[in-house]
DNA sequence: TGACATGACTAATAACCTTAGTTAGAGTAA
DNA sequence: TTACTCTAACTAAGGTTATTAGTCATGTCA
């Protein structure tokens, strides 16, 4: 039996995030992730420190996704047609990768941390650049950001744990939450001309 | 050694409830609720039917402390200041009882766990209350109140779980966001006269 | 060729949750 | 009072998980 198998970090990243986003972020245990990658259990910290360690590369891989997802949803489009645009790529994320959406959170601290909390940082400094960009000065831009993102965690954490209830008019409801967000950004834009 | 400790239901859910809103709702495992109340982890499928039953007494306790906590909050206020009443009161609630407001969710389907369902959906009826009779129609009122329940909870959420980054100014990001849902409220209340 | 690093392995331990079967104590009825 | 019954504790045992320690085969490189 030979006692090379020959995976790589890759490999545990990506069957690790398959895993979370079929299954949930707690089915991606170490004892599953050797499993689909044909492995035992132990094995898996020559390549990661543990199941934290797991989470960690799973948090900064589906952040590099995020923010390929973000940069694709803006393209060339500005202001609140863009905001739009990424508050629908956001929901479109949390769907198709719902492991990597949930192991965003608890997030590292700053200094304790740093690689993973810059990634993490990158896809909300893109949403800021589009609010500079639209004349919101910094001292407000910070305050909308965080309703923004309030807004779009919270609809989609609600939305994937079913804790809307009836789930009749749910899309209706994103878009017209989005819009609340947008005017108020929209109404920021337009007072500090 | 006696045998009768005596235990109520009550008792394991006030220990549990002590503990996960102390150390958070995974630090509230069987194990540690009986310790605290001096039986052996076994014993306590005499009173609850295993962890996920214990998980849903909280839910259900933590509903009603939330509905109180909402009634106390509202009084005799009405309209938009209420709506800022309920929010600050959902803070402090999230602040003060993390382990019963992460509880929450996953939320029930309807029709499985009936009592629960009611029991999530009354603080939820309560805000509905003070929009409807702001004057929104319900066909509205039903994004709006989605609308606020994101914000709030992604808020929360986020501000639990150190999402913001730099926790400087939070106070008043959360008052910005918590107004910029109110003005879309009121903008439709003013509306549909 | 031989040393070494890599990356598998087995073995063992520690928290958990859960089920099954047992038993002491307390109330209740004949 | 005595016998019955139920409650609510217990012990024993098994399963899943993470984790650590120690071992060993395989391929690479000097």
């Amino acid at each position: 039996m030979g006692r090379k198998a020959g995976i790589t970090l890759q490999d545990v990243v990506e069957a690790a995030a398959s895993i979370a986003d079929r299954d949930g972020l707690e089915a991606a245990t170490l004892t599953a992730v050797a499993g689909e990658l044909g492995i035992k259990t132990p094995s898996l910290y020559n390549h990661v420190q543990g199941l934290s360690g797991m989470r960690r590369l799973l948090a900064i891989h589906g952040s590099q996704l995020l923010l390929e997802t973000f940069e694709e949803a803006i393209g060339d489009i500005e202001g609140a047609e863009a905001l739009r645009s990424i508050a629908h790529a956001d929901r479109q994320f949390a769907r198709d990768h719902r492991g990597l959406y949930d192991s965003f959170l608890p997030a590292p601290k700053p200094d304790e941390d740093t690689e993973l909390y810059e990634a993490m940082a990158e896809p909300v400094f893109l949403v800021a650049h589009v609010l500079l960009d639209m004349g919101i000065p910094q001292s407000e831009a910070i305050h909308l950001i965080r309703a923004l993102r309030a807004l779009l965690h919270g609809f989609l954490d609600l939305e994937a744990k079913e804790g809307f209830g009836m789930p009749i008019g749910i899309d209706a409801s994103f878009d017209a939450s989005v819009e609340l967000i947008i005017a108020g950004i929209e109404a920021a834009a337009a007072n500090s001309k």
